[in-house]
DNA sequence: AAAAGCGGAATGACGTGTCATTCTTTTGAA
DNA sequence: TTCAAAAGAATGACACGTCATTCCGCTTTT
């Protein structure tokens, strides 16, 4: 072990910042962003709140980190899908329905991340969430421009809107699981109702 | 005016408690819940801040009631449809159509319950937001069932969470509008992509 | 021994809710 | 009708608790 004592030092402090973001994610997440003091999140640690003050600016700074970590968080359960990557309707419906399944897995394994973006992230910073759904229309937009293009998908869609309405319907699902524990048998009727509406339409089969 | 001391008296005082509701509803509205205070809505309409806890008990009551009031403005932009009257799909598609016109009217001319409805409503009661949303879909559910009885949509539908993922839908065209102002002719987009992916999906016309 | 890290008491700003006091309306006796 | 007393309404100073942030003495590392 080569490390000099200063290279020692940055990465025990480094994994304290760390400890401290994941304390502060899971009190937020489970007592809000206003209903937590300073004071809650070293006691989670055991440590000194004053401690707290070597590792962050102050409450806001560190709820900003939190947010934006669960919000990366949930956006790689979209990255590896190629937006390009699909050629005829069947390919694309079933990228649509890994995606979503791997939302729900997401939401199974850091439910805290969907607390944040869904719940606390008005606390902390209204824009946050905005941005972020800005971020996943627009990945949505490309999907459905290369369908558009291979002419699988309808030609007179307007792409910007349809992103964002399919991007609130996605959120809609892991809006309410946040609410109440949702079991694998009702992502499942999410996935299928979610798909065939995006898909299909409501409208019984012979349309136009 | 054969009103009595006592008569005019209530009537004075439902006149002030309304005021003061007003009043809280534009700035819970505006600076958020958290970040009113008492002494604001006494401000705001220039009246001492001990006269408040004369018409409410503490800012959670009044706030909970500037919800349920922007709920119940908020359901009304619903209420005179029937969901029985459409026989064919054109025809839900034109009470669809009109629903969300109507909601982005509502949208235009009390802006203030939107942002009561899908921000604030987390910081003052998580479950009166959830009860409503329950409510707008169990109403859909009813549209939905209808369409299904008389064959002109589909009929293996999930009922209950395709009417979940439409009020959704809808609601992220609410939801991102009360962010930055929108003009009339984004509704329009909204309402046509939204009815467009609700009735056809995103599918190319000719489908399986 | 010096430097860096830590803890928790101290500080001060802020918001809530109370209450003694003042102002307004109503009452009813003259 | 008049007006003084009673009842009701409004006010804002203040007590109190909470909490983010700072400060400084102590401990651990170098």
């Amino acid at each position: 072990m080569t490390a000099t004592a200063a290279e020692r030092r940055a990465a025990r402090a480094e994994a304290r910042r760390e400890e401290i973001l994941d304390a502060a994610q899971k009190i937020f997440a489970s007592k809000g962003y206003n209903e937590t003091g300073i004071a809650d999140i070293a006691a989670e640690l055991g440590i000194g709140h004053g401690t707290f003050y070597r590792y962050f600016e102050n409450k806001q700074d560190i709820a900003v980190q939190v947010l934006d970590r669960a919000i990366l968080d949930i956006a790689s359960a979209l990255s590896d899908e190629d937006p390009h990557a699909s050629n005829d309707v069947d390919e694309y419906r079933a990228q649509t329905t890994r995606i979503m399944l791997r939302m729900f897995e997401k939401l199974e394994s850091h439910p805290e991340a969907f607390a944040l973006l869904h719940v606390q992230s008005v606390a902390i910073d209204t824009t946050a969430t905005q941005r972020s759904f800005e971020a996943y229309s627009a990945y949505t937009e490309v999907f459905l421009r290369n369908g558009i293009e291979k002419g699988f998908l309808r030609q007179d869609m307007d792409v910007e809107i349809t992103a964002q309405a399919l991007v609130g319907l996605i959120f809609e699902g892991t809006r309410r699981a946040i609410a109440e524990d949702t079991p694998r048998e009702l992502w499942m009727r999410w996935i299928n109702a979610g798909v065939a509406l995006m898909f299909e339409g409501v409208s019984a089969n012979q349309n136009g």
